[in-house]
DNA sequence: GTAGGGTTAG
C-alpha cells in the first residue's frame, strides 16, 4: 500500500512545509541527524558525505551490506564496520582526477561526445556548487596541454545542460581569465537553459562582442526565449532583423519556433502566414511546421481546418506519423466526439501505423471525461495485455477520474500497481492525490502526501498548494490557511496571485474584511499583479458586510487599472443590491453590464428575478425572462429560485 | 523544435 502504510501519523498542525529545493538529498538530511549514510540506498553517498563535511560533521560511511539506516544501526559504528572519512575523501579525490584524465585523453582524440557523457555523469554526482573545486583541480593538474580548452569548454557546456547555471558561469569566467574561448555550442546551451530569463541577451551580447560565429540554433533560442517571455512583438522584430542579414541562412526550426510562439499566443492566423513565408525563403514546411499548426487548430476546436492541413501535409509528401494522428485524435477527444476518435484510430491502423501509449492515453482520457472510468480501466487492461506498460501520465488520468467519482478503493489499488511496477510519481500525479484527498475533505492525508513528495524531491508548485489552501479555507481553517500561505512566502517559494486569491476568498466567506484587506496590502507590497478574481473577491467581502459603496468603488478601481470586469463582478454586486432592497441599483448594474457587452448568465438572471419578484415587479420580470429565452439561457435554475 | 495528465472567484 503506497500511501496507507507509509504515512506517519499526522498529529500536529501546521506540518513542516516544503523548503526550497535543498542542496542535499533527504537521505543526507536524515543522515545529518544520525551521522550515518547508507551506501546501499543513498543515490550519491559521496556527495552526501561532502555536504555533511562542509557542515563540520564527520560522517561515517555505511558498508553496502547494510540495507537501512535506523535507530538501532547507530550503535553499529562502534564495531568498526564503517569506512573512515579520510579514506573516503582520498578515494573520492582520486576518482575525480582519474575521470578528468580520461576526459583529456578523449579530447586528444577528438571524441567530444564521450567527454560529454563522462562529465555529465560526474557533474550529476557532484551536484551544483562543485565548479570551483573542479576548476581548481583542472587548473592545478592539467596545465599547458592542447586538450585543456576542450575539456574546460565541455565542462561549462555540461553544467549548462544540467541547469547548474552558476557553475557554468563560474567555469566561463575561469576560462576567460585563462584566455580560453568557449565554443558557440556552450553559449547555445547556456542561452537555452536561461531562455525563461532576460539573461539570454547578456549571453548574446557576449557572443557578439567576442566575435564568436553563431550557430544555426543561436537565433532560434533567442526567438524561442522572447516567445516564452510573451514578448511576441520583439520576437517578430528580431526574426525580421536576423533574416534581413545576408550572412544568415534561413533555418526551418527558427520559422517553426516563431510559429509555435504565435500559436501559443492564440495568433493562429499570423502563424498560418508563416507557412507561405517559409516558401518565400526557399524552404519547405516540415512535419513540425504542419503539426504545430494542426495542434493549435485542434485545441481551438477548428477540426475542419486541422483536417485540411493534415491532407495538405500528406500532399506535400510528408508521411503521416503517429504524432500527427494523435494530435487529430486528441482534437476530437476535446470535442467529446469519441466515435471520431475511434474512426481515426482505425484509419491509422489501416495506414500501417501502430497506436502508441499516447493514443491510448487520449482514449482513456476521453472515456474518463465521459464519466466512464470503467471503460478507461478496461482500455488499461487491454493495453497491458498488448505488452505496453502504462506510464505515470496514463495512471494520473485514471487516478483523477477515480477521485472525482469517489472510488477511493480503486485509487489505492492503482497506487499499489504504480508502486509494484516501479513507476515514479511525478508532480502532476502527486498534485492529483492532494487535490483528490482535499476534495474528500481528508486534508491531513493531503498534507502527508505533500510531505511525502517533498521528501522524494518532487517539489509542489502553485497548483499543488492551491488545493491544500482552498481546502483549508473551505473548512473555515483560516488561521491554518494563513499560516500555510505565510510559510510559502517566508520560505522564498514562488507564491502567485492565485494562492492569495484563494485565501482572500477564504476570509471573504467568513466575512473577515480585515484578513482580506491585510492580504490585499501584502499583494500590493510584493508587487504581484491583481487579477479580476482578486477584485471580485474583494467586492464580495464588502458586499458581505453590506458596505456597498466601497464594493462599487472597487468596480471603478478595476476599470482604472485597465482590467475588464466580468459577469461575476456584476452578479456579485447585483446580488448584494437585491439583498439591501435596492432594486434600482441592481438594475443599474444590470444595464451597465449589458452596455459593456458582458453576457449575463443563469445566476445573473436569477438575481434579477429575485430582485424584481421581491418588489412585485412581475411584468418587468417576465420581460427579462423573455430576453433570457432569446439569449438561450437555461431556465431550470430560475424555477428553483422561485 | 510537434502529441497525452492536475488548479483559483459569484
Amino acid at each position: 500500500m503506497l500511501f496507507r502504510s507509509k504515512f506517519r501519523p499526522f498529529g500536529q498542525f501546521p506540518p513542516q512545509l516544503p523548503a526550497p529545493k535543498p542542496a542535499i538529498s533527504s537521505a543526507a538530511a536524515a543522515a545529518a541527524d544520525e551521522l550515518l549514510i547508507d551506501s546501499s540506498t543513498s543515490k550519491n553517498p559521496v556527495r552526501e558525505i561532502l555536504t555533511l563535511a562542509k557542515r563540520g560533521n564527520r560522517p561515517l560511511f555505511l558498508p553496502s551490506n547494510r540495507t537501512r539506516v535506523d535507530r538501532q544501526s547507530r550503535g553499529a559504528g562502534k564495531d568498526g564496520n564503517f569506512m573512515d572519512w579520510e579514506v573516503a575523501r582520498t578515494r573520492f579525490e582520486d576518482a575525480r582526477l582519474a575521470r578528468l584524465e580520461t576526459c583529456h585523453a578523449l579530447a586528444r582524440e577528438g571524441r567530444l561526445k564521450e567527454i560529454n557523457s563522462v562529465l555529465k555523469q560526474m557533474l550529476h554526482e557532484e551536484g551544483s556548487g562543485s565548479a570551483p573545486s573542479l576548476c581548481e583541480l583542472l587548473q592545478n593538474n592539467f596545465r599547458d596541454c592542447d586538450s585543456c580548452s576542450i575539456v574546460w569548454d565541455v565542462l561549462a557546456n555540461v553544467y549548462a545542460q544540467l541547469e547548474m547555471i552558476h557553475d557554468a558561469l563560474y567555469v566561463l569566467s575561469k576560462m576567460d581569465s585563462l584566455n580560453m574561448q568557449a565554443s558557440i555550442s556552450t553559449y547555445d546551451s547556456l542561452m537555452y537553459n536561461l531562455r525563461h530569463t532576460d539573461m539570454v541577451w547578456d549571453i548574446y551580447k557576449e557572443i557578439r562582442a567576442r566575435g564568436v560565429t553563431h550557430s544555426e540554433y543561436t537565433y532560434n533560442i533567442l526567438i524561442d526565449s522572447l516567445c516564452k517571455q510573451q514578448r511576441l512583438q520583439d520576437a517578430i522584430s528580431f526574426f525580421q532583423d536576423v533574416h534581413g542579414r545576408k550572412e544568415v541562412k534561413p533555418f526551418i526550426i527558427t520559422f517553426n519556433t516563431l510559429m509555435s510562439g504565435l500559436c501559443n499566443a492564440g495568433l493562429v492566423e499570423v502563424a498560418k502566414s508563416i507557412l507561405s513565408l517559409i516558401l518565400k525563403y526557399g524552404l519547405r514546411p516540415d512535419r513540425y511546421s504542419y503539426t504545430t499548426l494542426i495542434h493549435r487548430l485542434c485545441a481551438a476546436g477548428s477540426m475542419e481546418e486541422a483536417l485540411k492541413l493534415f491532407e495538405d501535409m500528406e500532399k506535400d509528401g510528408i508521411l503521416l506519423d503517429v504524432v500527427a494522428y494523435n494530435i487529430l485524435i486528441n482534437g476530437y477527444r476535446l470535442l467529446g466526439l469519441m466515435s471520431e476518435v475511434w474512426k481515426l484510430i482505425k484509419m491509422m491502423i489501416f495506414q500501417g501505423l501502430k497506436p502508441d501509449l499516447v493514443t491510448y492515453t487520449i482514449l482513456i482520457t476521453g472515456h474518463c471525461e465521459k464519466g466512464d472510468v470503467e471503460e478507461g480501466l478496461r482500455v488499461r487492461r487491454e493495453v497491458i495485455a498488448r505488452g505496453i506498460q502504462l506510464n505515470i501520465v496514463a495512471y494520473s488520468v485514471l487516478l483523477n477520474a477515480l477521485f472525482k467519482k469517489g472510488q477511493i478503493g480503486e485509487v489505492h489499488q492503482l497506487l499499489d500497481e504504480i508502486e509494484a511496477i516501479g513507476l515514479h510519481m511525478d508532480l502532476v500525479a502527486y498534485s492529483i492525490l492532494i487535490h483528490g484527498y482535499c476534495k474528500l475533505g481528508e486534508i491531513e492525508r493531503a498534507l502527508q502526501v505533500c510531505q511525502m513528495m517533498c521528501s522524494k524531491q518532487v517539489m509542489p508548485n502553485s497548483f499543488t498548494h492551491g488545493a491544500t489552501l482552498s481546502s483549508l479555507c473551505k473548512k473555515g481553517m483560516l488561521v491554518e490557511a494563513r499560516w500555510y500561505l505565510d510559510n510559502l512566502v517566508g520560505s522564498g517559494l514562488m507564491v502567485d496571485i492565485i494562492l492569495y486569491n484563494i485565501v482572500i476568498d477564504g476570509y471573504a466567506k467568513i466575512g473577515d474584511v480585515d484578513g482580506a484587506l491585510e492580504l490585499y496590502e501584502q499583494i500590493l507590497k510584493l508587487g504581484l499583479s491583481l487579477t479580476i478574481v482578486t477584485y471580485n473577491t474583494l467586492i464580495f467581502v464588502f458586499c458581505k458586510i453590506e458596505k456597498l459603496t466601497v464594493a462599487e468603488h472597487f468596480l471603478r478601481q478595476i476599470e482604472l487599472n485597465g482590467i475588464n470586469p466580468t459577469v461575476v463582478t456584476y452578479t456579485t454586486l447585483m446580488d448584494a443590491f437585491v439583498g439591501a432592497g435596492n432594486t434600482d441599483s441592481m438594475l443599474r448594474m444590470f444595464n451597465e453590464m449589458i452596455e459593456k457587452a458582458i453576457m449575463p448568465n443563469v445566476i445573473t438572471y436569477s438575481v434579477v428575478m429575485k430582485g424584481l419578484c421581491k418588489q412585485g415587479r412581475l411584468q418587468k420580470a417576465i420581460d427579462i425572462l423573455k430576453d433570457m429565452h432569446i439569449s438561450g439561457v437555461q431556465i431550470i435554475y430560475f424555477e428553483t429560485i422561485i
